[in-house]
DNA sequence: CCCTAAATTTAGAATGATTCTTAACGGAGA
DNA sequence: TCTCCGTTAAGAATCATTCTAAATTTAGGG
């Protein structure tokens, strides 16, 4: 499945002439197979400690790349950097105004919600709609348990 | 109603013994009067053309106390800086990828859209939930046209 | 299979938005 | 009016991201 997923990938850059070099398969396939929202800096660190060595700059080039192709998209947390997941299933974010944790959201609601959305601007200010993100911001478990104690001294 | 509009954001701020020093009134108002959606660059250098002048850090500190207490929302429209915008009326926006002008959209189903991702983000990740923004990107009327005229040569 | 043009990678420098630092200042409650 | 503590300001510092220029590599054609 993540074998087929990054096939598919491939496939969609392959179609629009975009060369298939072993950096941009790596990171893409790193980002396909960890679903943990990293930064540039943290794919960059974590494929140094592993065989595949690949620079700075060609990170950031290459999820710009794959952000373009709408198979990836950036996400902010507060923490000055920007974080990326893969966007192979239609879904949006939450990200935790305290400590920074991203989770993901799957609502069957979603592309309906979407295509709403996109008729309405489309509507309302003629721009030609390419994508619609959402993004939720409040407080993880942990850190409504966390700050929930500091309150109740 | 720009002016009671200010009264109003200034009592929300003094309910939270929030010191009301001219600089975030100026601020404040000027983001109330001007729906530019302006960089903190932009708000300085603007203020500074007329009589108050107020220093970079302090534009950059208020914004993000505006941010906090859901005044005002923050924007990227892919120029680097981050910009801002009076939130008065609940609407969301639309970035042009091209250019980066920025439209805003009013849809009077954003509130109830707005609850029911509030809703399923809650059941699924158990965050407890303090705002929802939709960002939708695309292209503008005019470039539109412009990019319209190269393909058709 | 080899050659070539054009795109890509890389290391390090450069950029630039935002934050930090520290001293002077000023709101607002008593 | 006094005092406390938060705020402002100027400039330095930070740091994520982009740029530069040279070396390397992909992919298509012969």
């Amino acid at each position: 499945m993540a074998q087929n997923e990054l096939a598919h990938a491939l496939e969609i850059l392959k179609s629009h002439k975009v060369r298939l070099t072993p950096q941009r398969k790596t990171i893409l396939n790193y980002l396909i197979t960890h679903h943990t929202h990293p930064s540039a800096e943290m794919i960059y660190e974590d494929l140094k400690q592993h065989d595949d060595s690949i620079s700075i700059a060609t990170v950031y080039n290459t999820v710009r790349l794959l952000v373009d192709y709408h198979l990836v998209i950036e996400l902010k947390n507060g923490d000055g950097s920007t974080h990326f997941d893969y966007f192979g299933q239609p879904h949006y974010h939450v990200v935790c105004e305290n400590c920074g944790k991203i989770a993901d959201v799957f609502a069957p609601e979603f592309s309906r919600l979407n295509q709403q959305l996109d008729e309405i601007t489309r509507q309302q200010t003629h721009y030609l709609v390419n994508r619609t993100d959402i993004e939720v911001k409040g407080l993880c478990p942990e850190c409504q348990a966390k700050l929930g104690l500091l309150h109740n001294r």
